[in-house]
DNA sequence: TTAGATGGATAACGATGTCATAGCATGGCT
DNA sequence: AGCCATGCTATGACATCGTTATCCATCTAA
Protein backbone atom coordinates (compact mmCIF):
# COMPACT_ATOMS: atom_id res chain seq x y z
CA UNK A 1 0.00 0.00 0.00
CA UNK A 2 1.36 3.36 -0.89
CA UNK A 3 -0.15 5.36 1.53
CA UNK A 4 1.19 9.03 1.83
CA UNK A 5 2.18 9.79 5.24
CA UNK A 6 -0.90 10.73 7.74
CA UNK A 7 -0.38 14.37 7.76
CA UNK A 8 0.62 15.36 4.33
CA UNK A 9 -1.11 18.11 2.65
CA UNK A 10 -2.88 15.48 0.18
CA UNK A 11 -4.05 13.42 3.22
CA UNK A 12 -5.27 16.31 5.01
CA UNK A 13 -7.21 17.79 1.83
CA UNK A 14 -8.45 14.40 1.14
CA UNK A 15 -9.77 13.42 4.82
CA UNK A 16 -11.08 17.04 4.78
CA UNK A 17 -13.16 16.05 1.81
CA UNK A 18 -14.38 12.61 3.32
CA UNK A 19 -15.21 14.16 6.65
CA UNK A 20 -17.49 17.16 4.10
CA UNK A 21 -18.82 13.87 2.83
CA UNK A 22 -19.75 12.35 6.01
CA UNK A 23 -21.19 15.70 7.06
CA UNK A 24 -22.97 15.77 4.48
CA UNK A 25 -24.62 12.25 4.31
CA UNK A 26 -25.62 12.65 7.93
CA UNK A 27 -27.21 16.14 7.79
CA UNK A 28 -29.81 14.58 5.17
CA UNK A 29 -30.06 11.76 7.58
CA UNK A 30 -30.74 14.00 10.22
CA UNK A 31 -32.96 15.77 7.96
CA UNK A 32 -35.07 12.82 7.08
CA UNK A 33 -35.08 11.54 10.67
CA UNK A 34 -36.53 14.81 12.20
CA UNK A 35 -38.77 16.13 8.93
CA UNK A 36 -40.42 12.15 8.52
CA UNK A 37 -39.40 10.25 11.53
CA UNK A 38 -37.30 7.40 12.00
CA UNK A 39 -39.29 5.17 10.04
CA UNK A 40 -38.43 6.61 6.86
CA UNK A 41 -35.03 7.10 7.84
CA UNK A 42 -34.11 4.33 4.63
CA UNK A 43 -30.97 3.28 3.08
CA UNK A 44 -32.20 4.03 -0.13
CA UNK A 45 -34.27 7.16 1.04
CA UNK A 46 -30.81 8.64 2.26
CA UNK A 47 -29.05 7.72 -0.92
CA UNK A 48 -31.38 9.40 -2.87
CA UNK A 49 -32.15 12.31 -0.59
CA UNK A 50 -28.26 13.05 -0.81
CA UNK A 51 -28.54 12.31 -4.54
CA UNK A 52 -25.69 9.77 -3.91
CA UNK A 53 -25.64 5.38 -3.87
CA UNK A 54 -26.09 3.12 -1.29
CA UNK A 55 -22.76 1.84 -1.54
CA UNK A 56 -21.66 5.38 -0.12
CA UNK A 57 -23.49 4.74 2.93
CA UNK A 58 -22.21 1.38 3.52
CA UNK A 59 -18.66 2.22 2.90
CA UNK A 60 -19.07 5.65 4.82
CA UNK A 61 -21.11 4.06 7.81
CA UNK A 62 -20.58 0.30 7.43
CA UNK A 63 -24.55 -0.05 7.53
CA UNK A 64 -27.62 1.15 8.81
CA UNK A 65 -26.04 0.89 12.37
CA UNK A 66 -23.35 2.95 11.76
CA UNK A 67 -25.61 5.78 10.44
CA UNK A 68 -28.41 5.29 13.55
CA UNK A 69 -24.39 5.52 16.08
CA UNK A 70 -23.59 8.73 13.83
CA UNK A 71 -27.22 10.32 15.17
CA UNK A 72 -27.13 8.93 18.62
CA UNK A 73 -23.80 10.58 18.70
CA UNK A 74 -25.16 13.53 17.08
CA UNK A 75 -27.98 13.61 20.01
CA UNK A 76 -25.83 13.33 22.72
CA UNK A 77 -23.44 16.32 21.65
CA UNK A 78 -26.73 18.44 21.18
CA UNK A 79 -27.78 17.63 24.63
CA UNK A 80 -24.27 18.66 26.15
CA UNK A 81 -24.17 21.60 24.35
CA UNK A 82 -27.82 22.35 25.66
CA UNK A 83 -26.73 21.45 29.09
CA UNK A 84 -23.31 23.51 28.59
CA UNK A 85 -25.33 26.93 28.01
CA UNK A 86 -27.39 26.61 31.13
CA UNK A 87 -26.27 29.44 33.55
CA UNK A 88 -27.44 30.91 37.06
CA UNK A 89 -25.84 33.11 39.45
CA UNK A 90 -25.47 30.44 41.56
CA UNK A 91 -24.47 26.24 41.53
CA UNK A 92 -28.18 25.43 42.55
CA UNK A 93 -29.71 28.00 39.96
CA UNK A 94 -27.36 26.36 37.58
CA UNK A 95 -28.49 23.04 38.53
CA UNK A 96 -32.14 23.83 37.64
CA UNK A 97 -31.09 25.72 34.38
CA UNK A 98 -29.56 22.62 33.10
CA UNK A 99 -32.88 20.79 34.15
CA UNK A 100 -34.93 22.88 32.35
CA UNK A 101 -32.41 23.28 29.28
CA UNK A 102 -32.44 18.99 29.45
CA UNK A 103 -36.21 19.19 28.74
CA UNK A 104 -36.32 22.03 26.28
CA UNK A 105 -33.87 19.87 24.29
CA UNK A 106 -35.76 16.86 24.60
CA UNK A 107 -38.77 18.65 23.19
CA UNK A 108 -37.19 20.16 20.40
CA UNK A 109 -35.11 17.53 19.63
CA UNK A 110 -37.99 14.74 19.75
CA UNK A 111 -36.34 12.09 17.05
CA UNK A 112 -33.11 12.44 18.62
CA UNK A 113 -34.39 11.52 21.56
CA UNK A 114 -35.93 8.46 20.44
CA UNK A 115 -32.88 7.63 18.69
CA UNK A 116 -31.01 7.87 22.23
CA UNK A 117 -33.31 6.50 24.44
CA UNK A 118 -35.73 4.50 23.09
CA UNK A 119 -34.27 1.80 20.32
CA UNK A 120 -36.70 2.96 16.82
CA UNK A 121 -33.74 1.08 14.29
CA UNK A 122 -33.70 -2.07 14.59
CA UNK A 123 -30.62 -3.83 15.00
CA UNK A 124 -29.06 -0.92 16.40
CA UNK A 125 -26.85 -1.17 19.37
CA UNK A 126 -24.62 1.46 20.33
CA UNK A 127 -20.82 0.70 20.71
CA UNK A 128 -18.83 0.78 23.95
CA UNK A 129 -16.89 4.23 22.75
CA UNK A 130 -20.26 5.69 21.94
CA UNK A 131 -21.36 4.79 25.22
CA UNK A 132 -18.52 6.53 26.97
CA UNK A 133 -19.35 9.41 24.90
CA UNK A 134 -23.04 9.37 25.97
CA UNK A 135 -21.84 9.87 29.71
CA UNK A 136 -20.50 13.32 28.95
CA UNK A 137 -23.92 15.01 30.15
CA UNK A 138 -23.61 13.39 33.09
CA UNK A 139 -20.30 14.25 33.94
CA UNK A 140 -21.34 17.97 33.27
CA UNK A 141 -24.28 17.23 35.89
CA UNK A 142 -21.67 15.81 38.25
CA UNK A 143 -19.53 18.74 38.59
CA UNK A 144 -22.16 21.20 39.22
CA UNK A 145 -23.75 18.45 41.62
CA UNK A 146 -19.78 19.13 42.76
CA UNK A 147 -20.51 22.91 42.84
CA UNK A 148 -23.37 23.09 45.11
CA UNK A 149 -21.49 20.30 47.24
CA UNK A 150 -18.86 22.82 47.77
CA UNK A 151 -21.29 25.75 48.22
CA UNK A 152 -22.84 23.76 51.35
CA UNK A 153 -26.20 22.94 49.37
CA UNK A 154 -26.16 19.72 48.94
CA UNK A 155 -24.77 17.33 50.92
CA UNK A 156 -21.37 15.37 50.98
CA UNK A 157 -22.28 12.32 48.96
CA UNK A 158 -20.67 11.14 45.95
CA UNK A 159 -21.55 13.53 43.24
CA UNK A 160 -21.87 11.05 40.11
CA UNK A 161 -24.64 9.36 42.32
CA UNK A 162 -26.23 12.32 42.98
CA UNK A 163 -26.49 13.28 38.92
CA UNK A 164 -27.39 9.97 38.15
CA UNK A 165 -30.58 10.19 40.42
CA UNK A 166 -31.47 13.89 38.96
CA UNK A 167 -30.51 12.57 35.29
CA UNK A 168 -33.16 9.79 36.59
CA UNK A 169 -35.76 12.22 37.60
CA UNK A 170 -35.15 14.46 34.72
CA UNK A 171 -35.49 11.53 32.05
CA UNK A 172 -38.38 10.21 33.70
CA UNK A 173 -40.25 13.12 33.67
CA UNK A 174 -39.83 13.71 30.01
CA UNK A 175 -40.01 10.53 29.19
CA UNK A 176 -43.27 9.89 30.00
CA UNK A 177 -44.34 13.43 28.66
CA UNK A 178 -42.86 12.55 25.13
CA UNK A 179 -44.58 8.67 25.35
CA UNK A 180 -47.90 10.82 26.02
CA UNK A 181 -48.19 8.74 29.52
CA UNK A 182 -50.15 11.75 30.39
CA UNK A 183 -52.81 10.62 32.66
CA UNK A 184 -54.96 14.05 33.79
CA UNK A 185 -51.62 15.55 34.96
CA UNK A 186 -49.43 18.50 33.60
CA UNK A 187 -46.53 17.22 32.36
CA UNK A 188 -44.41 20.52 33.14
CA UNK A 189 -46.17 20.77 36.48
CA UNK A 190 -45.05 17.16 37.07
CA UNK A 191 -41.34 17.54 35.98
CA UNK A 192 -40.71 20.58 38.31
CA UNK A 193 -41.99 18.45 41.45
CA UNK A 194 -40.01 15.94 40.67
CA UNK A 195 -36.89 17.86 40.02
CA UNK A 196 -37.31 19.48 42.82
CA UNK A 197 -38.09 16.55 44.97
CA UNK A 198 -35.09 14.89 43.71
CA UNK A 199 -32.80 18.17 44.79
CA UNK A 200 -34.51 18.72 47.74
CA UNK A 201 -33.57 15.04 48.81
CA UNK A 202 -29.67 16.51 48.83
CA UNK A 203 -29.69 19.55 50.37
CA UNK A 204 -28.56 20.29 53.57
CA UNK A 205 -30.70 20.46 56.48
CA UNK A 206 -30.29 24.09 56.58
CA UNK A 207 -31.25 24.56 53.02
CA UNK A 208 -33.88 22.32 52.59
CA UNK A 209 -36.80 24.13 51.59
CA UNK A 210 -40.10 23.97 53.14
CA UNK A 211 -43.09 22.31 51.45
CA UNK A 212 -45.22 24.86 49.78
CA UNK B 1 -74.51 -13.02 6.56
CA UNK B 2 -76.27 -16.17 8.29
CA UNK B 3 -75.26 -15.54 11.74
CA UNK B 4 -76.96 -17.42 14.59
CA UNK B 5 -77.62 -15.42 17.51
CA UNK B 6 -75.03 -14.24 19.45
CA UNK B 7 -75.74 -16.14 22.79
CA UNK B 8 -76.68 -19.19 20.95
CA UNK B 9 -74.03 -22.49 21.94
CA UNK B 10 -72.51 -22.69 18.79
CA UNK B 11 -71.42 -19.22 18.39
CA UNK B 12 -70.16 -19.78 22.29
CA UNK B 13 -68.50 -22.49 21.46
CA UNK B 14 -66.76 -20.81 18.59
CA UNK B 15 -65.77 -17.92 20.48
CA UNK B 16 -64.58 -20.08 23.15
CA UNK B 17 -61.98 -21.47 20.14
CA UNK B 18 -61.60 -18.21 18.69
CA UNK B 19 -60.27 -17.03 22.35
CA UNK B 20 -58.18 -19.64 22.71
CA UNK B 21 -56.42 -19.54 19.14
CA UNK B 22 -56.01 -16.24 19.75
CA UNK B 23 -54.14 -17.13 23.55
CA UNK B 24 -52.41 -19.74 21.34
CA UNK B 25 -50.77 -17.59 18.60
CA UNK B 26 -50.37 -14.82 21.51
CA UNK B 27 -48.36 -16.50 23.99
CA UNK B 28 -46.41 -17.98 20.85
CA UNK B 29 -45.52 -14.19 20.41
CA UNK B 30 -44.88 -13.94 23.98
CA UNK B 31 -42.63 -16.43 24.15
CA UNK B 32 -40.50 -15.25 20.72
CA UNK B 33 -40.12 -12.04 22.41
CA UNK B 34 -39.36 -13.08 25.72
CA UNK B 35 -36.80 -15.66 24.50
CA UNK B 36 -35.13 -13.86 21.33
CA UNK B 37 -35.96 -10.28 21.58
CA UNK B 38 -38.04 -7.98 19.58
CA UNK B 39 -36.21 -8.11 16.64
CA UNK B 40 -37.24 -11.79 15.94
CA UNK B 41 -40.94 -11.09 16.50
CA UNK B 42 -41.59 -11.45 12.34
CA UNK B 43 -44.66 -12.68 11.44
CA UNK B 44 -43.57 -15.33 9.24
CA UNK B 45 -41.78 -16.62 12.94
CA UNK B 46 -44.90 -16.44 14.55
CA UNK B 47 -46.84 -18.26 12.25
CA UNK B 48 -44.31 -21.35 12.02
CA UNK B 49 -43.49 -21.56 15.98
CA UNK B 50 -47.42 -22.21 16.14
CA UNK B 51 -48.16 -24.44 13.47
CA UNK B 52 -50.33 -22.33 11.39
CA UNK B 53 -49.77 -19.76 8.36
CA UNK B 54 -49.80 -16.08 8.53
CA UNK B 55 -53.42 -15.37 7.46
CA UNK B 56 -54.69 -16.50 10.78
CA UNK B 57 -51.92 -13.69 12.20
CA UNK B 58 -54.06 -10.89 9.81
CA UNK B 59 -57.92 -12.29 10.08
CA UNK B 60 -57.11 -11.88 13.89
CA UNK B 61 -54.85 -9.54 14.79
CA UNK B 62 -55.17 -7.09 11.51
CA UNK B 63 -51.53 -7.20 11.47
CA UNK B 64 -48.52 -6.60 13.15
CA UNK B 65 -49.54 -3.65 15.03
CA UNK B 66 -52.24 -5.42 16.23
CA UNK B 67 -49.75 -7.77 17.75
CA UNK B 68 -47.96 -5.49 18.90
CA UNK B 69 -50.88 -3.91 20.68
CA UNK B 70 -51.80 -7.13 22.16
CA UNK B 71 -48.46 -7.38 23.67
CA UNK B 72 -48.18 -4.43 24.98
CA UNK B 73 -51.75 -4.57 26.98
CA UNK B 74 -50.47 -7.97 28.13
CA UNK B 75 -47.40 -5.66 29.48
CA UNK B 76 -49.07 -3.41 31.63
CA UNK B 77 -51.45 -6.15 32.50
CA UNK B 78 -48.39 -8.12 34.11
CA UNK B 79 -47.50 -4.33 35.66
CA UNK B 80 -50.89 -4.54 37.22
CA UNK B 81 -50.83 -7.53 38.91
CA UNK B 82 -47.38 -6.74 39.81
CA UNK B 83 -48.96 -3.92 41.87
CA UNK B 84 -51.90 -5.28 43.02
CA UNK B 85 -49.63 -8.02 44.95
CA UNK B 86 -47.60 -5.28 46.70
CA UNK B 87 -48.76 -5.42 50.37
CA UNK B 88 -47.88 -4.00 53.73
CA UNK B 89 -49.30 -2.58 57.02
CA UNK B 90 -49.87 0.46 56.41
CA UNK B 91 -50.30 3.08 53.21
CA UNK B 92 -46.40 4.17 52.87
CA UNK B 93 -45.04 0.78 53.20
CA UNK B 94 -48.03 -0.16 50.52
CA UNK B 95 -46.98 2.04 47.85
CA UNK B 96 -43.10 1.35 48.69
CA UNK B 97 -43.60 -2.01 47.63
CA UNK B 98 -44.93 -1.00 44.90
CA UNK B 99 -42.25 0.75 43.30
CA UNK B 100 -40.14 -2.39 44.39
CA UNK B 101 -42.69 -4.70 42.61
CA UNK B 102 -42.71 -2.00 39.54
CA UNK B 103 -38.62 -2.65 39.38
CA UNK B 104 -38.66 -6.18 39.64
CA UNK B 105 -41.79 -6.48 36.88
CA UNK B 106 -39.59 -4.05 34.88
CA UNK B 107 -36.42 -6.55 34.93
CA UNK B 108 -38.19 -9.74 35.18
CA UNK B 109 -39.90 -8.80 31.55
CA UNK B 110 -37.90 -6.55 29.82
CA UNK B 111 -38.87 -7.70 26.56
CA UNK B 112 -42.69 -6.15 27.04
CA UNK B 113 -41.11 -3.33 29.72
CA UNK B 114 -39.82 -2.36 26.14
CA UNK B 115 -42.82 -2.60 23.97
CA UNK B 116 -44.14 -0.87 26.33
CA UNK B 117 -42.29 2.07 26.73
CA UNK B 118 -39.80 2.01 23.83
CA UNK B 119 -40.71 1.28 20.43
CA UNK B 120 -39.07 -1.47 18.71
CA UNK B 121 -42.12 -2.93 16.80
CA UNK B 122 -42.18 -0.56 13.92
CA UNK B 123 -46.10 1.01 12.69
CA UNK B 124 -47.17 0.75 16.29
CA UNK B 125 -49.03 3.32 17.98
CA UNK B 126 -51.32 2.19 20.90
CA UNK B 127 -55.42 2.79 20.01
CA UNK B 128 -56.52 5.01 22.23
CA UNK B 129 -58.43 2.05 24.31
CA UNK B 130 -55.23 0.51 24.92
CA UNK B 131 -53.92 3.68 25.76
CA UNK B 132 -56.67 4.48 28.55
CA UNK B 133 -56.11 0.33 29.71
CA UNK B 134 -52.75 1.48 30.33
CA UNK B 135 -53.62 4.13 33.10
CA UNK B 136 -54.47 1.66 35.67
CA UNK B 137 -51.32 1.52 37.32
CA UNK B 138 -51.67 4.91 37.24
CA UNK B 139 -54.81 4.67 39.36
CA UNK B 140 -53.43 1.62 41.39
CA UNK B 141 -50.95 4.20 42.44
CA UNK B 142 -52.75 7.37 42.95
CA UNK B 143 -55.76 5.26 44.96
CA UNK B 144 -52.22 4.11 47.48
CA UNK B 145 -51.45 7.73 47.27
CA UNK B 146 -54.85 8.86 48.50
CA UNK B 147 -54.54 6.44 51.17
CA UNK B 148 -51.23 7.69 52.44
CA UNK B 149 -53.14 11.51 52.44
CA UNK B 150 -55.79 9.85 54.81
CA UNK B 151 -53.07 8.52 56.68
CA UNK B 152 -51.76 11.97 57.39
CA UNK B 153 -48.48 10.81 55.91
CA UNK B 154 -48.78 12.70 52.56
CA UNK B 155 -50.19 16.44 52.34
CA UNK B 156 -53.24 16.72 50.72
CA UNK B 157 -52.56 17.04 47.28
CA UNK B 158 -54.24 15.98 44.01
CA UNK B 159 -53.33 12.05 44.17
CA UNK B 160 -53.45 12.06 40.57
CA UNK B 161 -50.29 14.40 40.43
CA UNK B 162 -48.41 12.80 43.08
CA UNK B 163 -48.85 9.34 41.52
CA UNK B 164 -47.55 10.63 38.37
CA UNK B 165 -44.18 11.95 40.14
CA UNK B 166 -44.03 8.97 41.83
CA UNK B 167 -44.36 7.46 38.56
CA UNK B 168 -42.15 9.28 36.54
CA UNK B 169 -39.45 8.52 38.99
CA UNK B 170 -40.13 5.03 39.43
CA UNK B 171 -40.01 4.67 35.11
CA UNK B 172 -36.84 7.05 35.11
CA UNK B 173 -34.63 4.91 37.48
CA UNK B 174 -35.86 1.52 35.48
CA UNK B 175 -35.67 3.25 32.60
CA UNK B 176 -31.88 3.89 32.62
CA UNK B 177 -30.58 0.97 34.63
CA UNK B 178 -32.81 -1.11 31.68
CA UNK B 179 -31.12 0.92 28.88
CA UNK B 180 -27.57 0.13 30.78
CA UNK B 181 -26.38 4.06 31.29
CA UNK B 182 -25.54 3.45 34.94
CA UNK B 183 -22.32 5.67 34.96
CA UNK B 184 -20.47 4.54 38.16
CA UNK B 185 -24.00 4.39 40.00
CA UNK B 186 -25.21 1.75 41.58
CA UNK B 187 -28.82 1.27 39.82
CA UNK B 188 -30.50 0.01 43.11
CA UNK B 189 -28.97 2.45 45.33
CA UNK B 190 -30.00 4.92 42.73
CA UNK B 191 -33.82 3.47 42.59
CA UNK B 192 -34.34 3.51 46.20
CA UNK B 193 -32.56 7.36 46.87
CA UNK B 194 -34.82 8.66 43.85
CA UNK B 195 -38.15 6.80 44.70
CA UNK B 196 -37.29 7.98 48.45
CA UNK B 197 -37.20 11.76 47.38
CA UNK B 198 -39.66 11.94 45.77
CA UNK B 199 -41.76 10.15 48.20
CA UNK B 200 -40.51 12.66 51.11
CA UNK B 201 -41.20 15.67 48.90
CA UNK B 202 -44.88 14.71 49.53
CA UNK B 203 -44.63 13.99 52.93
CA UNK B 204 -46.07 16.02 55.96
CA UNK B 205 -43.34 18.28 57.60
CA UNK B 206 -44.00 15.86 61.06
CA UNK B 207 -43.68 12.70 58.75
CA UNK B 208 -40.66 14.31 57.14
CA UNK B 209 -37.80 11.83 57.29
CA UNK B 210 -34.35 13.50 58.22
CA UNK B 211 -31.38 12.64 55.71
CA UNK B 212 -29.48 9.77 56.32
C1' DT C 1 -76.74 -34.87 -1.12
C1' DT C 2 -75.55 -30.57 -2.86
C1' DA C 3 -74.98 -25.50 -3.12
C1' DG C 4 -72.90 -21.89 -0.65
C1' DA C 5 -69.97 -19.90 2.48
C1' DT C 6 -66.16 -19.61 5.64
C1' DG C 7 -61.58 -19.70 6.64
C1' DG C 8 -56.80 -21.13 6.07
C1' DA C 9 -52.64 -22.31 2.95
C1' DT C 10 -49.81 -20.83 -0.93
C1' DA C 11 -47.57 -17.81 -3.45
C1' DA C 12 -46.86 -13.41 -5.11
C1' DC C 13 -45.83 -8.12 -4.56
C1' DG C 14 -43.51 -4.17 -2.98
C1' DA C 15 -40.06 -2.58 0.11
C1' DT C 16 -36.03 -3.06 2.88
C1' DG C 17 -30.89 -4.02 4.37
C1' DT C 18 -26.96 -5.84 2.38
C1' DC C 19 -23.47 -7.24 -0.77
C1' DA C 20 -21.05 -8.92 -5.11
C1' DT C 21 -19.88 -7.42 -9.45
C1' DA C 22 -18.46 -4.35 -12.73
C1' DG C 23 -17.48 0.28 -14.47
C1' DC C 24 -14.79 4.41 -13.85
C1' DA C 25 -11.78 7.81 -12.51
C1' DT C 26 -7.37 9.03 -10.74
C1' DG C 27 -2.50 8.61 -9.84
C1' DG C 28 1.91 6.53 -10.57
C1' DC C 29 5.17 3.94 -13.52
C1' DT C 30 7.80 2.88 -17.81
C1' DA D 1 2.63 9.69 -23.78
C1' DG D 2 0.64 5.45 -22.90
C1' DC D 3 -0.53 1.84 -19.68
C1' DC D 4 -1.63 -0.44 -15.46
C1' DA D 5 -2.94 -0.60 -10.54
C1' DT D 6 -6.00 1.12 -7.01
C1' DG D 7 -9.77 2.77 -4.77
C1' DC D 8 -14.50 4.39 -5.12
C1' DT D 9 -19.18 4.19 -6.80
C1' DA D 10 -23.34 2.71 -9.44
C1' DT D 11 -25.99 -1.13 -10.64
C1' DG D 12 -28.29 -5.03 -9.87
C1' DA D 13 -29.14 -9.21 -7.33
C1' DC D 14 -30.41 -11.73 -2.97
C1' DA D 15 -32.69 -12.72 1.34
C1' DT D 16 -36.17 -11.25 4.33
C1' DC D 17 -39.90 -8.53 5.85
C1' DG D 18 -45.18 -7.13 6.07
C1' DT D 19 -49.13 -7.74 3.43
C1' DT D 20 -52.61 -9.53 0.37
C1' DA D 21 -54.89 -11.89 -3.65
C1' DT D 22 -56.10 -16.32 -5.05
C1' DC D 23 -57.34 -20.97 -4.54
C1' DC D 24 -58.94 -24.93 -2.14
C1' DA D 25 -60.72 -27.72 1.68
C1' DT D 26 -64.15 -28.22 4.95
C1' DC D 27 -68.28 -27.52 6.99
C1' DT D 28 -73.08 -25.77 7.57
C1' DA D 29 -77.84 -25.27 5.72
C1' DA D 30 -81.47 -26.71 3.00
Amino acid sequence: MTRPAASSPYATTQAAGRAALRRTLLDTASALLERHGPESLTMRRIAVDAGCSTSVLYTMFGGKAGIAEALWREGFDRLSGALAQAAGPDPLERLAAMGRAYRANALANRSYYAVMFQRPIPGFEPSPEAYEASLQPLRALADTVAECIRAGVFRAEDPTHIAGVLWAATHGAVSLELAGYEGAVDAEHRFDDLIAAAAAWFMTPDRHPSAP
